[in-house]
DNA sequence: CTAATCCCGAGTAAACCCATAGGGATTACG
DNA sequence: CGTAATCCCTATGGGTTTACTCGGGATTAG
C-alpha cells in the first residue's frame, strides 16, 4: 500500500517549485539537491511533469523549471496520477474501467475498494501545492 | 497506488469463509476454486491469516480453514496489515516510525500523506467481513 | 490403510523500481 | 562567437518484489 518514489519525489520537486513560485525557472540540478534526489532520476519524471502539463521547462543557461500554474490550481492528486498512474488499489475500479465484472461475488469486495478508492481521491484532490506551502509556513 | 493480489487474494478468502461462517471448516482447494485463485499461492496467504490468529486451520482429511473470530469482529485492516504490511502511503508515516525526519521541508508533504494514511486506514478498520456479507446480500 | 487435507521451504520467470550513462539540442552571457 | 549551463532523449542494468510453481512431509477422518 506504498506509493513508489516516483510519486514521493515528484510531490517534493513540485512543492520546490511552488515555494518559489513567481522566481523565474530553477533549475533541476538545485530541485535535486535540495531535496536529496538523483538528478538524472528527477529529470525522467520533470519529463513526465511537462508532457503532461504541470510544469513549464526553459532550456539553455539560467534555465530550469517552473509551474505551469499557480501552485492553488495544482492538486496533488493530478502529480500521482502522472507520476503512478491511477488512484485506484486495484484495477477493477480506476476511472472509466470497463464495468463487466465477470466474477459475482466479488462485486461485496468491489464496493469496499472503490470506496477506498473515492477516500483516497478526495485527500490528494483537496490537497493543492498552495496548502502545503501554508502548511511549511506554520511550522 | 494498487495494493498487490496478495491483499485482494486474502480478502476475497476471507469474505469466501465469512459467507460460510458456522459451517465447519472449509478447505483450501473449495476457496481457490470458488474465487479462482492459485491454491498453492493461496495456501502461502493462508499460512500468513493462520499464523496471525485470524483464521484457525484443521488438518486432515475432512479439514480446511475457519474464521477464528465471527465476521463482525473481523476488519478489512486487519487482514490488509497481514499481507501487505502496515497501511501507509510512504514508510516515514507508518505506525511506531521512528519521528526524527531529518529533511525540514518534507514535514509539509509529510501532514499530506498522514492525512491519506487515515482517511486509508478509516475505511479499511471501518469496514468488517460482516459488512461485506450484508453488502452481497443486496445485489 | 488411504485419501484428503494442511504445512513448509525452495525455486523461478517476469515485472517493476530506481536509478546510471552518455550524448544531443538549446540558449544566456561574456 | 564561444562556452558553460541547462534541458532533452534513449538505452541499460542491478536489485527487489510479485505471483506463482514444485515437491514433499505431517496429520487425521473414514
Amino acid at each position: 500500500m506504498r506509493i513508489s518514489t516516483r510519486g514521493k519525489y515528484g510531490v517534493r520537486a513540485m512543492f520546490d517549485l511552488a515555494m518559489r513560485y513567481g522566481q523565474g525557472p530553477i533549475p533541476l540540478k538545485t530541485i535535486a539537491e535540495r531535496q536529496e534526489i538523483s538528478e538524472h532520476y528527477l529529470e525522467q519524471l520533470m519529463g513526465n511533469l511537462r508532457r503532461a502539463g504541470l510544469v513549464n521547462s526553459v532550456r539553455g543557461a539560467q534555465g530550469g523549471y517552473e509551474l505551469a500554474f499557480t501552485p492553488g490550481e495544482i492538486k496533488i492528486g493530478q502529480i500521482i496520477r502522472v507520476l503512478e498512474g491511477p488512484i485506484a488499489p486495484v484495477e477493477c475500479v480506476e476511472d472509466g474501467a470497463d464495468p463487466a465484472c465477470e466474477r459475482f461475488d466479488s462485486c461485496a469486495t468491489r464496493l469496499l475498494w472503490e470506496r477506498l478508492r473515492d477516500s483516497m481521491t478526495e485527500v490528494l484532490d483537496s490537497t493543492t501545492l498552495a496548502d502545503l506551502c501554508e502548511e511549511a509556513a506554520n511550522l
